[in-house]
DNA sequence: AAACAGAACTAAAGCGTTTATGTAGAGGAG
DNA sequence: CTCCTCTACATAAACGCTTTAGTTCTGTTT
């Protein structure tokens, strides 16, 4: 069936041992032995066992692909997606495949990562964070196996984490605003229980008291990310005693639908309200008017994680994390605070 | 270290082959000592080991995961991950996790496909299309690994695939274009060399004939999907002796291009000249004016590519192809031929 | 010439499972 | 009471590789 080990030694006239050695690169193999031993694992098309392999030697060259949220963000998050697409060109590069896991029934037990991890006994692990993180993924954490987070802390000794700095994405905005002349910027954020948009909130708070602005509740709604929220939120903020001019909405899509909200409201963006959101999704470019956006560098993120994780793995480093900047990219939809009564005078 | 079959034997006063009867639910094992076993077990944390139980079965439950596009369209390619997304979960909860390989270097072989595949004994492959496939995965075609192609033709013995019926693709938009009194239907393509933007070219004309409607060759252009091929092909079909009212673009991306080029001419979409696209990406509806695009059903392609793999490795059935229906998605860049003589009359 | 060192290789145990074959004991048929 | 058939287990080999601890041989040193 299987060419094996055993059986190319036979045909060179070697030992398994020799076999295995030359296939592992050791130094103790005459040039001559190497070279007819290859040849005739080249002809055989001799490919060696993975799982005989690992349960010799204990090492995978997989990691493992955890999805912490109870959602299953699954491929198509748009972020996620190109920090992954960065990841895996990286680790592939370093001589790691990629194992994703199934969301559904396994052994025993029914979402416990550790146990799945133990299972292909992964060299290390990617956890892709996400709002309503599942517990158990911590266990994995704490164990002995190199991990690294995305958009999740973690803080074992074998781990480390990498997320957009999210107190910069809310600087970055308010200030923009603030030299576009906006004394006041309304606020629709993700979900109240949501960690990334409560650092965004409270960064952006913060942020607006060192420019000397006011923050008033009211002008502070709250969605779920979706177009949906983002109209409604939107709806509730044209309808108070003064609307806003200038609107941060932690997302593109409710920045989408904030969008909406206004064209029907009969305002135009940018000239009556500004919008700027949150992601540059690939849409963002597309809608009118292009949106204002905060870009997460989802390939320096892919790039370092892959990175940090062999570090871990080869003990080369140990437990760290690190913020990565965002990009603030400016379009279309914020304008200048007084274009409106400009062009009105 | 590891906590393994043998030491739980010898904890529950029983030999290996019947803890192994228990985890894999044979019949000949009493009640009484299946239930101390399994305490035990549990007790103890014990997890299998995947390598070992490989090795030992030859089943891994483990799908590869093949890319075989020269370009790696990798996670973020809009159609094949949505396709992805509905397979893995549809894969996993019939009992399979995903391996994905890594394009990079591997033992030996640059980008051999088949050594991947025998090498991790997964117990079959899902394929993924697209241009400019490479020779070396009709290796694992030909091979008794069962496989399934998303929008590559697979004809090995233990192969499927499957792929949106991009006849239909082409009929519907004709026909659609037809009812709304369009006669002429200009064509922005692929790459020539492409399989499916070949396979959309040819039935376009077919369809067009069909209808009794003439393809004047100056109405046909290519691109290469994306956006800015789409702005150049719509540029040169403006400054034709007789510009086209009606356009298809086989990729949303060049019909984004060719509405700009439309808008930057003077001219409305779709009063002036209708657009439709193709592939509904998720910036079509958000783009102004709304895409008339045409979908794949991502989703019916990815859940039946888990199912038919499944019959496939367990012998269920035998290799087949199927070819899904794409649906027509109406918006608002699609509109009748004569508005712009109605309106102007 | 004896002793030794290093290079090139081998033998065999071990990794954690599965599985074919074997067997002890209980119960039923004759 | 013996023989047979089940049931409920046990034994041990096999899976394909790695790795430790040798072994053999050649050449150098003293």
């Amino acid at each position: 069936m299987r060419i094996t080990i055993k059986e190319i030694a036979k045909l060179a006239g070697v030992s398994q041992a020799t076999v295995s050695k030359i296939i592992n690169n050791y130094q103790d193999v005459g040039e001559d032995t190497k070279k007819r031993v290859l040849k005739i694992m080249e002809e055989k098309g001799y490919r060696p066992s993975h799982s005989a392999k690992t349960l010799a030697s204990k090492v995978t060259n997989v990691i493992g692909v955890l999805y912490a949220g109870k959602v299953n963000v699954g491929f198509n998050h748009p972020f996620f997606v190109d920090v992954m697409d960065m990841f895996k060109k990286k680790i592939g590069y370093l001589g790691y495949d990629l194992m994703f896991f199934s969301n559904e029934k396994f052994f025993l037990d029914e979402e416990d990562y550790l146990a799945r991890c133990l299972h292909y006994n992964v060299d290390g692990c990617i956890i892709i964070g996400g709002e309503d993180i599942q517990e158990s993924v911590y266990d994995v954490d704490k164990s002995p196996i190199p991990c690294i987070g995305i958009d999740i802390k973690l803080t074992g000794e074998q781990s480390g984490y990498l997320m957009t700095d999210n107190y910069k994405v809310s600087s970055k905005v308010v200030e923009h605003y603030y030299l576009l002349g906006h004394r006041e910027i309304a606020y629709i954020g993700g979900k109240k229980d949501s960690v990334i948009a409560d650092i965004r909130l409270s960064a952006f708070r913060e942020v607006m008291g060192q420019y000397g602005l006011p923050v008033r509740e009211e002008m502070v709604k709250y969605g779920d990310f979706f177009e949906g929220s983002g109209y409604r939120a939107m709806k509730e903020l044209l309808h108070a005693p003064v609307p806003p001019k200038a609107v941060f909405a932690a997302s593109d899509l409710m920045a989408f639908g904030a969008i909406q909200a206004i064209k029907e409201h009969g305002l135009k963006v940018p000239d009556d309200i500004s919008v700027i959101g949150c992601d540059d999704i690939s849409a963002a470019k597309h809608i009118d008017p292009p949106l204002t956006t905060v870009r997460q560098d989802s390939e320096r993120i892919g790039n370092l994680a892959a990175r940090m994780l062999f570090d871990l793995i080869n003990h080369r480093i140990n437990s760290t994390s690190v913020m990565v900047e965002p990009e603030l990219m400016v379009r279309k939809s914020s304008g200048p605070a007084y274009s409106q009564t400009l062009m009105g005078s």
